[in-house]
DNA sequence: TTTCTTATCCCCATAAATGGGGAGTTAAAT
DNA sequence: ATTTAACTCCCCATTTATGGGGATAAGAAA
């Protein structure tokens, strides 16, 4: 009788995709249209998609979950989001949910989870893993935070888009002539954003940066 | 009439492993007989063990797959175990086939692979990832590599004390001349382990050497 | 006893990172 | 139209880090 949720994944593991998809098949209403191996892909399939939800995957190279959703908000595009992250962490949940996210999952969680959040969002609820309600009530109960005092100083305006992708670069062990290539730059800028996120980080050296980097789940 | 091939898992992402086992699942003659979700629940699983296969995750907190491995040879158990790894690192793979691996395949492969490594390794061959034999191609033409003399020794044991007090310093992103001040040792002696450590770690900087720290809740 | 591990130190050399300065281009914002 | 932010590149110099080799003393393990 009724129409068939229609979901897209997003997320670089092409396993984890099969494998969403597999448990999603297993639902008799809802419907895996397809998915992007990477955030650029999220970006084009968004300009016609008619799926009724993403599922988002926070880390991927080059074009992050964040980034994705940043894009959605400038230029308005309104898709039903669900986060899909290996990690339990509130900042970022707060930082999606400043964002426009409507949902968010860890990895760890049970694949059924994944079909209760599709449903509920579906339906026009927010959803979280029970690990990450935790943490939230944890923080939202201690302390009680504002909503709409939300971190204005995420990692996202404070570093650029390049910074950051020097960043997870250096943080996956890769030295500066490597990024340079990488990145198709001159050595010179590559160390000229390393002084800049030295500078911006607070840090001592490359090893606080991967901290940094570790500490605001941008790797 | 032949037996089914009998599969363990072992990832910390319990979305993953659901997933994998409903892409298992639609092949007639392989059966999930179980998963683990750390380290230590795969070394204790493997005590009284009856799989054909182990897949096996590198990246665990605590317990990774690099250790698995180690106790594994370390006390002498023969389970054919196939490398799920999130990264295309030729050295790793090395490291793993010096482990006694018997296949390594990349979450990015499609998931039909695992299909296709679990029915090789159980037949007695080895398995990788096209993305991982193009890289192994590389190396294994322009330097030819003797393969008994793989990283046997060079990725020996764990971490002394005194490293493990070099690397949290390392991690707090302390010089090698700092280290040496509060350790009251000459910057020498410093060098000295952190040439050890990256050797023993096998990452291939400082940056590597807090990630690992993190990884492994060193610090 | 002999071997192995750990902790300590040194030499050499090269590669990489840090810290200061300046500067051009483009695109967006005011 | 002017300012600003982001990205790009270069000079200089110094400090750190990496990679190879070797070495010694104390103590544990075989």
């Amino acid at each position: 009788m009724e129409e068939k949720i229609k979901v897209h994944l997003a997320d670089d593991h092409k396993i984890l995709i099969e494998g969403i998809i597999a448990v999603i098949n297993t639902e008799e209403n809802i419907l895996v249209e397809g998915y992007s191996l990477t955030g650029k892909e999220v970006i084009e399939w968004a300009q016609n998609s008619t799926a009724d939800i993403l599922i988002l995957d926070i880390n991927m190279p080059e074009l992050d979950g964040i980034e994705v959703l940043k894009f959605f908000k400038k230029k308005g595009i309104k898709i039903k989001t669900i986060i899909l992250s290996s990690y339990d962490d509130v900042k970022l949940v707060e930082e999606m949910l400043a964002l426009g996210a409507n949902g968010y999952i860890s990895k760890d969680s049970a694949s059924e989870h994944i079909i209760d959040a599709i449903k509920a969002v579906h339906s026009g609820e927010q959803f979280f893993s029970n690990s990450i309600k935790d943490e939230l009530l944890k923080i939202f109960t201690g302390k009680k935070v504002d909503p709409k005092k939300r971190p204005e100083s995420t990692i996202s305006n404070l570093l650029t888009a390049r910074e950051i992708e020097v960043l997870k670069l250096i943080s996956k062990e890769h030295s500066s002539p490597e990024i340079a290539e990488i990145l198709n730059i001159s050595q010179s800028t590559v160390d000229t954003y390393r002084k800049n996120l030295l500078k911006k980080t607070n840090v001592k050296n490359s090893v606080g940066l991967a901290m940094y980097a570790v500490k605001n789940k941008i790797v």
